[in-house]
Formats: structure tokens, C-alpha cells, sequence
RNA sequence: GGUGGGUUGCCCGAGCGGCCAAUGGGAGCGGACUGUAAAUCCGCCGGCUCUGCCUUCAGUGGUUCAAAUCCACUACCCACCA
């Protein structure tokens, strides 16, 4: 059975190292198992890269494993190295606290909390605030050779490259700890993650091995990277986020439909809850009609259900189809037009007033950054007005660009969708 | 502690008294081609009340008709020497 979870984790590319694999596949194999991942608050929100190691949390869960998902109230207060080529700045307290109050809430959907193998929220706070300097120091810290520290990749970059304060670097060691603390609390022998944890995750090992006596297991997950060498989940304007206020579910929807063609296979492997076969179906018509981009939608279509809910990801596709269908724009029905534009980007303008310029109002709807961007645009062609394209500089809609009598699109280059409503 | 080098637009990186909103590359944006993809080609790429005006070249103050460019101090980085 969970041979099987390990196996498919194989076909998904989603294993990058673990510790002795034999020994993982025994000790998953011999029951329900207490397992751990943890994401430290560094924004509100968790984002898409975050999902990664979240999905394979749950493909455990899914296989009858027990998943415990860790918070760092305690971590996020002082900053993980891992990745970095800089010191964080560390962020207020309250901030801290209230972005461990919004991740948790977003994990609550993620997991199952009910059932034999419930799975639990923890916060790494609860354990290590109580702790005095002192204790810490004789009970865990004397566990730790500074020499094994420094040779860690996050630290050893660090020192070549402007150094590390004190605070970053004892990092692997409260991290070790949580490990250890969860281990004795809810007998947790496997934490999972980023391969960027690999150093900080086997810290953890080393410390339940020197104290408990016990093993420990270890299982990364790869970076996702893209076909263009870029990051995954990055655009020009920041993360995705999976919290509908900082990235709204329709232009979460579009993130996944527009990925690289090259990129698509990999990104199903790694999310879809699919079958192996109707995944491999998807990889063929990817390569006999890419064009169709059946793929694309798919994985759109199941990462914005997984995330936001079929109701919402079924109006962001009818969105998204309506709005760049083949039919006139025109032609779409109030009630159509109406859900479509509810999910782009909009501003309103009053019944009577005079229309402002299509310069001002893309502007108010933040698809541009400045007036000057917004003008440029029409400069170069890229501005239409219901799917008409204008030129000159500070065209302004008029009355009968209004459909339904209160509605108009407007649009900046080929993909880029705001609404306007008379209000 | 000593000496020398550095800090430029989203990133990298030229400029070293006026011709500088500042060369070049990357990212980004628009167009063509396509499939709301990639690659390629062309154009754009600080802001605004846009034939002009305003704010930028670590910070502060100064020299000058005129400074990113010169001087002084401050902060941070890097190198060599102790």
C-alpha cells in the first residue's frame, strides 16, 4: 500500500532525497504513520510554490498516514537562511502572529482533520516560547557541533556572501527541534519538504537519533523550476497566491492555463489527483495537439478546484471561455457578461458623468502601473475598448459602448481583461 | 586598527563636470507570427496636468553658471595589510 505511495511519488518526480529509502518504505509500510511539514509565516498567504510540498502531505494522507501540519510561529520570527543569499528582515511580532492565523486557516482546507488519521495543526510557538535561553542551550544546543553547522549549504553560502547574523544561524537548530518535540508529542518519524530543507530536516534527524536513540526519516521534495529557467510561481507582479484576495481564483485559473507548454506535464505530475492513465492520456494530447491545450485546462481546472472550490473554478473557466471565446462580445447575455466581469479586474464610474479616458480607467483598475504605461499602450496598439482596438491617445468610451446599457471590457494586449460598470 | 576599491533605474552593469532620465544586457510591456504557449523578429521601457514640467545615480552638506561625475562627512560592502 504505501510501497504504492512511494512508488507513485517516483512517477510524480516529486522525491528528491531521502534518508535510507529501504528503511522509509519499511517503517511507512508498517501502519499509519505521524508525519511533518512545516512553512514558516513569511507573508499572509501560502502561494503556489508552497503547494507543492502540501500536496504531497496530502497524497500521504490520502494513503492513510498521519499528517501534521506545522505553522512556524517560533521560526518565522527568526528567519531561515535556506535559499538565501541575504539576511531577512525580520518582521513585528503581531504581523507574525497574524499571518500564522491566516496559513493555518488556509491549511484547514488542505487537510482532513477527521477520521482515523485526523490530520493536526501545530505551531512550532507552543513548544519553544516556554523554553528558557538556558535549558536550550544545555539541552539541545549541546547536541550540535558548530563544525557541521558551518558546513551546511545555507550557512557556508551565507559566509561567502556577506555573512550571517547569529539570530539566521541557529535557524537549523530550532528546526531540529521542532522535529524532536514532535516526535516525543505525537511519535512524528518522518518530516517532509522543499529540498532547500534537506540540511535543516536532517539536522532534526541527527538530534532525535543523539537524544531519543530513535530514527528519524527524511523525505525532499524537489524545487519545481520551469522550462525557461525561471522560477516557478513568479510573475513580473509577484507570487500566486492561494488566498483570493492577493491573487484573484480567476487570475489563479489563467496562471495554470498559460504555463509554458513544456512546463504542463511536469506541473500535472505534481499536483493532479488523477490516475496515472488519465494523466498520460493528457501528455499525449499534449503532444499530438498542443493547440488544443486540453492539458492546460485540466490542470487549471483541478489546481483552482483544489484551491478555491468547484463553484468558483467553474465560474472563473466560463469566465475565461466567454471572454475570449470566438463569439462577439457583444453577443454574450447580461447575465453572462455579468459573472464574467465579476471576476477581472474593475473599477465603476457613475450613471450621468462624463466617461473618463480608457488611459484613466485601466489605470483604476491596476492593469497598469502608471498613466504612462497606460499611454503607451495605446501608442503601440495594444488598447481595445470591447474587443475594438482604439488609437487614439485619450479616447473615451461613449454610450454606446456600453452593453447590457452598463458594462464595458476593456483590454490591454492580448490577455490582459478589466471591466468597467456604470454604476 | 591601516591602506585601497566600491555603493547607478526591477536586476546586472557602463558613465567619471555640460550633448544624461543616464550606453549595453536581462526581466517586463506592446506588435507581427501562433494556440490566451514557446522560439524568432520589430518597437517600447522613471513619473506627470506630456512640444513642457517634476523626481532619480547610497545619505547629508559643499564647490560650480552647471554634478551621477569634483570636495567633505556619515552608513554599508569588498580587497589587501596588521
Amino acid at each position: 500500500m504505501t510501497t504504492a505511495l512511494l512508488e507513485d511519488l517516483k512517477w510524480r518526480k516529486s522525491i528528491a532525497q531521502t534518508t535510507e529509502f529501504d528503511a522509509l518504505a519499511k517503517f511507512l509500510d508498517g501502519g499509519s504513520r505521524s508525519l511533518y511539514l512545516g512553512f514558516d509565516p513569511t507573508a499572509p498567504s501560502l502561494h503556489i510554490g508552497n503547494l507543492v510540498a502540501l500536496t504531497v502531505l496530502r497524497r500521504f494522507q490520502l494513503a492513510g498516514h498521519k499528517p501534521i501540519a506545522l505553522v512556524g510561529g517560533a521560526t518565522g520570527l527568526v528567519g531561515d537562511p535556506s535559499g538565501r543569499n541575504s539576511e531577512r528582515t525580520l518582521n513585528e511580532v503581531e504581523v507574525v502572529n497574524e499571518w500564522v492565523e491566516k496559513i493555518h486557516h488556509q491549511l484547514v482546507g488542505f487537510l482532513d482533520f477527521s477520521g482515523s488519521n485526523a490530520a493536526i495543526m501545530a505551531n512550532n510557538l507552543d513548544w519553544t516560547a516556554p523554553v528558557s535561553a538556558i535549558h536550550f542551550l544545555r539541552d539541545i544546543g549541546k547536541h550540535f557541533s558548530v563544525n557541521q553547522m558551518l558546513s551546511k549549504d545555507s550557512v557556508s553560502s551565507r559566509l561567502e556572501s556577506g555573512g550571517i547574523s547569529y539570530t539566521e544561524f541557529s535557524y537549523q537548530v530550532l528546526q531540529a527541534f521542532d522535529y524532536l518535540e514532535l516526535n516525543r508529542r505525537e511519535d512524528c518519524s518522518l518530516q517532509i519538504g522543499g529540498s532547500d530543507q534537506w540540511g535543516n530536516i536532517v539536522a532534526g534527524v541527527d538530534l532525535i537519533r543523539r537524544v531519543e536513540g530513535k530514527a528519524a526519516h527524511a523525505l525532499t521534495i524537489p524545487l519545481l523550476t520551469k522550462a525557461d529557467g525561471s522560477k516557478f510561481g513568479k510573475t513580473a507582479d509577484g507570487s500566486i497566491w492561494l488566498d483570493p484576495n492577493m491573487t484573484s481564483p480567476y487570475a489563479f485559473f489563467q496562471f495554470f492555463l498559460n504555463s509554458d507548454d513544456r512546463d504542463v506535464e511536469q506541473l500535472l505530475r505534481t499536483f493532479s489527483f488523477k490516475s496515472h492513465d488519465e494523466l498520460e492520456d493528457l501528455f499525449d494530447s499534449l503532444k499530438t495537439n498542443p493547440g488544443a491545450r486540453e492539458a492546460h485546462r485540466a490542470l487549471a481546472r483541478e489546481v483552482t478546484t483544489l484551491i478555491h472550490g468547484s463553484e468558483q473554478a467553474e465560474k472563473v473557466e466560463n469566465a475565461a471561455k466567454a471572454l475570449f471565446g470566438q463569439s462577439e462580445i457583444r453577443d454574450l447575455d447580461e447575465s453572462t457578461l455579468e459573472s464574467a466581469l465579476k471576476e477581472l479586474p474593475r473599477t465603476t464610474i457613475n450613471r450621468g458623468s462624463e466617461f473618463p479616458t480608457w488611459v484613466d480607467l485601466i489605470t483604476a483598475t491596476g492593469v497598469v502601473d502608471s498613466k504612462s504605461a497606460a499611454r503607451r499602450v495605446v501608442k503601440e496598439g495594444g488598447a481595445y475598448i470591447n474587443n475594438v482596438k482604439i488609437s487614439v491617445e485619450d479616447h473615451k468610451p461613449s454610450l454606446d459602448d456600453l452593453m447590457h446599457g452598463r458594462f464595458i471590457v476593456l483590454r490591454k494586449g492580448k490577455r490582459d481583461l478589466a471591466a468597467v460598470e456604470v454604476v
